[in-house]
RNA sequence: CGGGGUGUAGCUCAGACUGGUUAGAGCGCGUGCCUUGGGAGCACGAGGUCCGCGGUUCAAGUCCGCGCACCCCGACCA
């Protein structure tokens, strides 16, 4: 490819509204143009590397049996309807009705797609099992897209379904799609981390997510530094404490004055005190009962935790709720309201002494009380965790990570088989519903995830297999008719051998070349200049190609400095043995 | 949904507070010269519904009202 003749407008300055590196390259570098709020083009180069992710996530499923398909992204309501899902995923769905006034959505997800499918032509456990997936467009209407790709409106989803006879053989299926996962990160040169995960409204009891560890994600995990057991922070579950609790009741409470003064952080500047020295009250509305939470001032209470206590059914009290049990939003607190809800407390508030709780009267708290001073009925683990808290495995200590989701495994059994009528008629003769697994890839975000992973402001660096060129070929003069002719010689031999090759034969400074090279994040840059003369090129290397790679590899095939002369006749040979080895490391079967 | 910000040339932004000729800069774009190993230089030039609608005024990019879009923080998020 000509750069002459390329789509390609990259920009010297940041542009406004990009908050994160891998938004601001992918932007700068023309791989991508915004038309709306999370809502973007592919442009040519975006799109050459957004179908190298295609094609190796393709090849994987491949592997493992799946079978491609392409679903429509606007459905009819009905089959929302019957998995209720019409209603529970309303907050995220573009929702319009057609001409004649049928209700229709654009698709966020699959499942119901799929099932529906499914149930029309498989009758026979004889069929089973099915993998069929596909790698199409998603629409989710969040309400606050951001970061570029990392979160749109409209984005790329690889979706796999899979359909069994039997819970055991969903486990087989699932282990095979959790190594394809593995095998398809590791060849994108993605350093994945896998955590244990919450299955959410879609459903299922088991779940992991393939997670990168960067700033510019939206989510949090929880690893432990001792035996690697690694959990999303909305399921972390911290290790049992021995509870050994009696009540005292207390006789001289010290009341103090705290004018206008209700949340933590306001509390410590106050009073002066240490966010652990507080003890928070969360009050809750369950099932027509009141229920006080309590946990420790620096900890937040994890609302997928609690409701495994409290089932499903539950909400945060409002205003007139605290008035019903005569306390006041702000300043609730545990004393006095023994007889009027049920108090529950986190793990942290064991043992807590001369610690600060809300009196339940406006602008005051109650100081210098004890643990055992409140009515506990029980104690659980309630807190999101944190660093430092003690892991449920092997009693090390968990460190948090900022991380990016980039994939999510589901065990999702009969869920959408059951309303959807998938039943198939097994071996004993016997109709039963079809039990199913479903797995997601975010293709369009994996291009944000590796340019985080690699990058830096101004400079992208893609991997082996999904830089969009390998080689970018740059003639420092055009006009000098021996470079020219060189380079457009080596051009076409690089051409001839399948490697796929950029060159930048514009008639442009040598500054504004080598620029636009970074920025577009071609793993090797080969340069015809003045030492032509002497029959030399240079070929440099990425600046940070290197850290794509094994270490050993790295070594082994980038020079010191990044940068190596050579004689024009070992131009092929070198670049093809670069090509070659990287082949090998990403492609070998 | 709450809080905040922004909207002027293709891009990044000044001008607005204190209304007043023909609305500016840098970059980019075009032409010519020069230059060709890290976004070079000189000259000339093209390019604007100042987000939209309404209002105040002799006069609105500027003031007022309504709306829209985009961005940020929070809430939300298979």
């Amino acid at each position: 490819m000509r750069y002459s003749r390329y789509f390609l407008f990259t920009s010297k300055e940041k542009p406004t509204g990009a908050h994160c590196m891998s938004h601001s390259n992918l932007l700068r570098g023309c791989f991508v143009s915004q038309l709306a709020a999370g809502i973007y083009s592919f442009l040519p180069l975006g799109f050459r590397v957004l179908k190298k992710v295609w094609k190796i996530i393709e090849e994987e499923m491949d592997r493992i049996g799946a079978l491609e398909v392409l679903m429509p992204a606007i459905h009819p309501s009905d089959l929302w309807e019957k998995t209720g899902r019409w209603e529970t995923m309303d907050n995220v769905m573009f929702k319009f009705q057609d001409k004649k006034g049928t209700k229709m959505v654009l698709g966020t997800t699959h499942e119901e797609i799929i099932t529906d499918i499914v149930s029309k032509f498989v009758k026979t456990y004889k069929n089973l099992p099915l993998l069929l997936y596909q790698i199409q467009v998603k629409f989710r209407d969040e309400i606050r897209p951001k970061g570029g790709l990392i979160r749109a409106r409209e984005f790329i989803m690889k979706d796999l379904y899979s359909f069994h006879t039997s819970w055991e053989c969903l486990d087989r299926t699932y282990e095979e799609v959790y190594k394809a996962y593995i095998r398809i990160f590791k060849r994108l040169g993605i350093p994945v981390e896998v955590v244990e995960a919450f299955s959410g409204p879609i459903g299922g009891d088991v779940s992991h997510e393939f997670m990168v560890i960067t700033e510019a994600g939206e989510d949090k995990f929880a690893k432990c530094t001792l035996c690697g057991y690694s959990a999303s922070t909305e399921i972390a579950q911290i290790q049992k404490k021995q509870i050994s609790y009696q009540y005292k009741p207390i006789g001289n409470i010290q009341k103090i004055h705290t004018p206008n003064v209700s949340s933590v952080k306001q509390l410590v500047d106050f009073l002066n005190r240490k966010e652990t020295d507080f003890v928070k009250s969360i009050l809750y509305r369950s099932g027509g009962k009141y229920i006080l939470v309590l946990i420790r001032g620096d900890k937040e209470v994890n609302d997928i935790k609690l409701s495994k206590f409290l089932g499903s059914d539950f909400s945060l009290a409002e205003e007139d709720d605290f008035t019903k049990i005569g306390s006041v939003k702000g300043f609730i607190g545990p004393i006095g309201l023994e007889n009027k809800v049920q108090i529950v407390a986190d793990y942290s508030v064991y043992g807590l002494k001369n610690i600060i709780v809300g009196a339940n009267e406006k602008d005051y708290h109650y100081v210098e009380i004890d643990y055992d001073n409140i009515l506990i009925s029980d104690f659980y683990d309630l807190a999101i965790v944190n660093d430092g808290d003690v892991c449920p495995k092997c009693g090390g200590e968990y460190k948090i990570y900022p991380s990016l989701e980039l994939g999510h495994i589901f065990k999702l059994g009969t869920k959408y088989s059951e309303p959807l009528g998938a039943f198939f008629t097994d071996k004993d003769g016997k109709v039963k519903p079809i039990i199913m697994g479903c797995y997601g890839i975010g293709v369009s975000r994996i291009l944000s995830a590796i340019v985080e992973m690699y990058s830096s402001e101004g400079s992208t660096t893609w991997t082996f297999n999904t830089a969009p060129f390998f080689v970018e070929l740059i003639t420092i003069n055009v006009d000098d008719e021996n470079q020219y002719n060189v380079s457009e010689n080596i051009y076409n031999q690089l051409i001839n051998s399948d490697i796929e090759v950029i060159w930048d034969d514009r008639k442009e400074s040598a500054g504004v070349k080598f620029k636009d090279w970074e920025l577009i994040g071609i793993p090797l840059c080969l340069v015809v200049g003045a030492k032509i003369s002497r029959n030399i090129v240079e070929l440099k290397f990425n600046p940070r190609f290197g850290k794509t790679l094994p270490e050993s590899e790295a070594r082994k095939l980038i020079p010191e400095g990044l940068s190596v002369e050579l004689d024009v006749s070992e131009v092929l040979p070198t670049i093809k043995n670069v090509y070659t080895s990287l082949n090998k490391i990403y492609n070998e079967k």
